[in-house]
DNA sequence: TGTCAACATATTTTCGAAAATATTGGATTT
DNA sequence: AAATCCAATATTTTCGAAAATATGTTGACA
């Protein structure tokens, strides 16, 4: 360590949150099975890390609705369930429409620029990895998530934009199940011009009417898959880890 | 113990969850003044626990956005704001629209005598103690926390209800705000009447308008007092530790 | 065979102390 | 006097072990 780095503050990521994100990121993506549970001691081989890093993000990630706790029976991931779905998609729909409409009110030349780098980075992306034939590229799924946040990016409220990010990765989680199922993933890049169409028009209503469809539409194709999901885990002996 | 509980489960709670449900009161209440910092050794003897589920508990709150963490630096209670309480007010307001609207849609008798029993138990509290002069009783806050709880609990969307009761808290903390900073606070018996009213008669329209009338006319008046509250606490010496 | 209690194990939860990082205050130099 | 470095202190963060609770298993007994 050289001494202009002592005063140069790199912001050190706690392991706190290092393993938060992590933690996330694997229940989002099912490497953590939905119901599962979370084992204190088998996370710290999994992360590397003592115990109270582990409880602390897990009691985070509980707030956030990716978790649950039972009293002195410790952690599990979020089960999942077609009302758990139905909720989330409708909810998620509403709070969406809201903040795509104050975004387009809002929004000026900055937003429409950022969200057009944000098409354009999605529409450039394989959706699929050339090496794993039918995983999808974590990239792709960076950018889907970059695009739809740069639809609301000019809401102007904090509160909002948190609600709907928090929402979205409940969203992601079953899609990840889906494809692990084994459905094919639609490519939907016109639905996502079109979107992005009326919001640039500043056709509000369209603009709802169109994302909340976009999600209605995927969270069918993810219902069907979800049964077919739940067999196959089963299968797997995944009966009292698996999924709800 | 007698062998009788050793087989019933009384399911006592855990130091977390209690000091969890303590912490959040306090910071409700502004009993944990807004941007003070939170010590864990402060904290420990406060409430006579260890720091692990002290820390365990900030970390829920901080994801219910009454805490914040700054990596090595440690928690505070969120600082309050005009911006903030804006942000809070607009967001609150639609997000009780939709569950209104879900509400009224989906309601039968059952939810209706439930409001209407809400409704003449927040009548029938006092609102001020007759010890304390001019403190508002906190089985007052209780008795219209369950008020606007019971105007929403048909919504059928458990999401949508833990994000509004989330705001819910946030709110409640600046009105415990300008009632610290001698706010006259009014008596609005006839607001949350006409409210019910409007739900009771499937009027949505009306009610969502009367309700985001009535959550806006409060934040207006929190408004006022928050830059008297703000001198208040700074004369107080709270210059450091107070608010933001 | 089935039920229940008592023991043994596994796991969660909590504490106290160690390690890592930030902050403060004073001495030194420009 | 202002800025800078260094040491001392305070605080956060993390770990490992102890305490509390749940779960599983065995054996006695009806």
């Amino acid at each position: 360590m050289t001494s202009v780095e002592q005063h140069e503050h790199p912001i050190e990521p706690t392991i706190n949150a290092t393993v938060l994100r992590q933690i996330r990121a694997d229940i989002v993506a099912c490497r953590l099975t939905p119901n599962a549970r979370l084992r204190v001691e088998a996370l710290r081989l999994r992360y590397g890390v003592g115990g109270s890093p582990i409880r602390e993000a897990l009691m985070r990630l509980e707030a956030e609705g990716l978790v649950t706790l039972e009293a002195h029976k410790g952690f599990r991931v979020s089960p999942v369930s077609h009302d758990n779905l139905v909720d989330l998609t409708k909810t998620r729909g509403e709070i969406e429409a809201i903040a795509l409409r104050w975004s387009i009110a809002n929004g000026g030349v900055e937003w429409e620029a950022d969200l057009l780098g944000a098409f354009h980075r999605l529409t450039h992306q394989r959706k699929t990895k050339r090496s794993a034939g039918d995983t999808v590229d974590p990239a792709w799924f960076r950018e889907h998530r970059n695009f739809h946040a740069a639809l609301v990016a000019a809401c102007g409220s904090p509160k909002l934009k948190a609600i709907r990010e928090s929402l979205f990765a409940q969203a992601e989680r079953y899609v990840a199940l889906s494809i692990i199922s084994k459905s094919p993933v639609r490519n939907d890049i016109a639905e996502h011009e079109q979107i992005m169409g009326a919001a640039l028009a500043h056709d509000v209503a369209r603009a709802i009417r169109l994302n909340s469809a976009h999600i209605e539409r995927t969270a069918e194709r993810v219902a069907k898959s979800l049964v077919g999901a739940k067999r196959a885990f089963l299968l797997r002996g995944g009966i009292d880890e698996g999924m709800g």
